[in-house]
DNA sequence: TTCTTATGCATAATAAACTTAGGTATATTT
DNA sequence: AAATATACCTAAGTTTATTATGCATAAGAA
């Protein structure tokens, strides 16, 4: 994912909010967007990106839909409704985070 | 710690920070003065911290001095020259994190 | 045309970080 | 006297991600 270890629990945010913005993604598409996004600072390794999928799939949080393209297997995620409502969740968790981080790091500025 | 999990990857951060802000700490002064700076959203658990200041200490990051404070124990740590550097770079990285994240969920400002 | 890279899915073993749940001991407050 | 605060600690278990594989098709390079 990154040599740092900060990205330690922001998959399922990163994965939520693309789906928020994109409709509808498969798993390779959602790794080459990430890299695109952070022009190559972030690679999401398949061996997190797969379970943590099928994980919010099994939570309800997204639904699934194959899709045969070029005679190669796609399978499509996109948020539900429950999904939808998590994601603004882990949006408003995301951005306590950093104004708590920074109030650790700089508290001059709190 | 917290509810959220982004957290999680942050308590070397932390600590070194506060360390580098206050010059020297005890393991129960770093709960209570992240409690206080956090306004509670915050709660470093014991059973995360402490091995984490042993980690450090092995890792050479951190210096160790024992006191005796009404009778009761309390380990002071702070950072090493190295622990110094350690803290610039960590201090980057979640400059670093914050702006990838915040990339990657309002890609129109990026 | 063969070999490598890209596309696209997946899992299993291991490692790292943290939670939960204990344990010990002294000091202070109720 | 009992509960809370201070102050340290570890061990079992969970979560999350890494590393290492595996399978299969398409496209590009040698």
């Amino acid at each position: 994912m990154s040599n740092s270890k900060l990205y330690k629990g922001s998959l399922n945010t990163i994965i939520l909010q693309l789906l928020n913005q994109h409709n509808k993604m498969y798993g390779y598409e959602i790794t080459q967007k990430v890299k695109a996004l952070t022009k190559g600072e972030l690679n999401i390794t398949e061996g997190a990106l797969y379970p943590a999928l099928h994980k919010l799939e099994a939570e309800g949080l997204l639904d699934v839909e194959v899709a045969k393209v070029d005679n190669r297997l796609r399978k499509y995620y996109k948020l539900t409704d429950t999904g939808t409502k998590e994601t603004v969740n882990k949006l408003e968790e995301l951005a306590d985070y950093i104004k708590t981080m920074q109030a650790l790091v700089n508290p001059k500025l709190a």
